[in-house]
DNA sequence: CTGTTAGCGCATTCAT
DNA sequence: ATGAATGCGCTAACAG
């Protein structure tokens, strides 16, 4: 924060300037621009002219969320840089469900990076609430400062915190079903690809020791699912939700045809798209040698030719609750906790896993 | 605006208080944690407890706001709603450029799209500067409120506004580059994909109708460069810069063998991919059947596996020269305007067309 | 319908 | 090094 000791404060008109000028007073100046009082017609031309007149473009925020306690900006605090945040559809989608709640009524949503000295923009901006995306505990530090100046605070997935409405997501559950798919298929040997365990890890096998290690909530609940119906199932972590990362898991996983896993749970779609791709690279049939799952439906089909067998969430809708939610809080109301649900697509990356023994195969 | 009469305002604890418990006065409470002024070690100990005691999480931004007239919020308007606004990825990549110049320091982005009564917005928010991207005409309406408030703006794109400092872009020129490598590589029928034309409008075909009453300066633009080597190429505008969008109108321009041009000009990358999927399926080799080129440069090789031939917008950079220009326009500064050029990309998806007659081939 | 009064919470003079 | 006073621009009570 070092700008320039004082950097010249433009002069514009105040409201006492217009009222001098119309010859009324502030108070009525004031009626007649925010309407929510009595005011003749004629008291209100005479405003609106002498505004005109000085250039006068409305009462200033600043003096008016002093005055009545809020500002009309809702802050939506995201755990990586804009470019790494919104690279996931996922994420946009369940902005713009937040955007859609809350942005009628004249409110503006605030994007704060939580990176580097984010602390000081929460310190900073004013925000009648707060809406966190991700989820991991350095987060925690950030909401302090939102929580000790009492704004209400909306969560979206992630581990439940003390004065946070927290949307609860099923992705433990949610993954436990499509590992229980991949089973019943007749599936015994899966590998994941996780998503990131930390934000500051490097991508690479999946290890007990670095599963420990791990912060980010979304990760370990969908490891988790995994487990309990592959306990000893394994993988690699990618380093972003990204296609090109799937694909280098992919090639990680599948290189090598003595070690080659029948099926893959990639932790999001974009990843499964790498992983699909990296089979077709290896002259893989996709599901006929190896079965891939997603997790997140986002739409995908143009991407790679097929119908990825995922779980689908619903983002806009976790963001509209969430937008909700907040907006509920602000106007002093206690919301009920939300929990979302994911469904099940069956598309057609899936299928029963090629027998390793042709020779035995009892048809 | 019809909230409830008075959301109640949460009671915060305020300066004064934590002055009073730490037995000092309020100015010097307030150089205990703003650090500009001579603090006794001892005086700050006390006002740091008190503050910890009472809860109190530092200097309330809407009073600091108020006296020091700036507030640290820069606003980024978009004319789309969230989801339309961000599933381009160059767009994603401006923003981020300028989150990277403008958040540090303790500055936040206001993200204000500007849809229905967004301009009640630009009146409620309190922002120091503010940057357009995306410039239809009907931006001017928002942005008019923000230069009647000395509010300093920074334009990417679209045309020149009066008080407004615009980045501006080749993309005229760009177009009419990779217009004219075409037409060098021998095509002499080829078909135009363009971007929206106008907010409002259905997509369809590009006739001169539809053009003439055109808003979307980079869509306009882009047309031109393609009109000043092929004055007579028409073709279809797509509902929005998407992957389905393209195949949409590559299907309307290829389906018919009759009457498929040599070579399409697509107006994004993501169009561009679109287009060459439509190809594949219709079984047509591109660059073999069908040039195509896009527009922008962003990293596609994962969704086609073709290397798009472009134009490379460099819009970090852009973002980055945004958030620089508003940084220095709130300093009270002049900075200079800013030309961005493209570059041209020779991928693999440009050849000569084939020869219409084979038989006449004279090799 | 209109004017008067009184702060909202804070940073900043200018004294001491 | 500290404190008292001032007002940033506005809106909400209340009084007329």
């Amino acid at each position: 924060m070092t700008d320039p000791p004082h950097p010249p404060p433009l002069k514009r008109p105040t409201l006492a300037q217009v009222a001098a000028l119309a010859g009324v007073s502030v108070s009525t100046a004031s009626l007649a621009f925010s309407g929510s009082g009595p005011v003749s017609g004629a008291a209100r031309e005479r405003v609106l002219a002498a505004a005109e007149q000085l250039h006068y473009a409305g009462p200033d925020p600043r003096g008016r969320s002093l005055r009545q306690g809020r500002s009309g900006i809702i802050g939506v605090v995201l755990e990586e840089r804009v470019l790494d945040a919104f690279r996931d559809p996922l994420r946009i989608a369940v902005l713009d469900g937040i955007a859609q709640e809350t942005t009628p009524g004249g409110r503006g949503l605030l994007l704060l990076t939580d990176v580097g000295e984010s602390s000081l923009v929460m310190d900073a901006a004013s925000m009648d609430g707060v809406i966190l995306l991700g989820c991991s505990p350095r987060i925690a530090r950030s909401l302090d400062v939102s929580l000790r100046r009492n704004i209400p605070a909306v969560a979206i997935g992630g581990p439940p915190m003390a004065g946070v409405l927290t949307i609860t997501l099923d992705d433990q559950q949610a993954t436990e079903f499509e590992a229980r798919h991949l089973y019943d298929l007749g599936h015994r040997d899966i590998a994941i690809v996780a998503l990131p365990l930390d934000t500051s890890m490097e991508p690479g096998a999946l290890t007990a020791d670095r599963e420990r290690a791990g912060t980010i909530q979304v990760t370990l609940d969908r490891l988790r699912g995994a487990r309990a119906v592959f306990p000893e199932s394994t993988g690699v972590m990618a380093r972003s939700s990204l296609v090109r990362e799937g694909m280098l898991a992919g090639h990680a996983l599948l290189d090598d045809p003595e070690r080659r896993p029948t099926a893959i749970l990639a932790q999001s779609d974009l990843l499964a798209a790498g992983v699909i791709k990296a089979a077709d690279e290896l002259g893989l049939d996709v599901p006929g040698d190896l079965s891939v799952v997603g997790f997140d439906g986002i739409a995908l089909d143009r991407i790679v030719p097929h119908d990825l067998t995922t779980m689908v969430q619903h983002a806009a809708e976790q963001g509209q609750a969430a937008g909700q939610a907040v907006l509920h809080l602000m106007a002093g109301e206690s919301p009920k906790p939300v929990h979302f649900r994911s469904s099940f697509h069956r598309g057609g990356t899936t299928a029963p896993p090629r027998s390793r023994f042709p020779n035995t195969h009892s048809g």
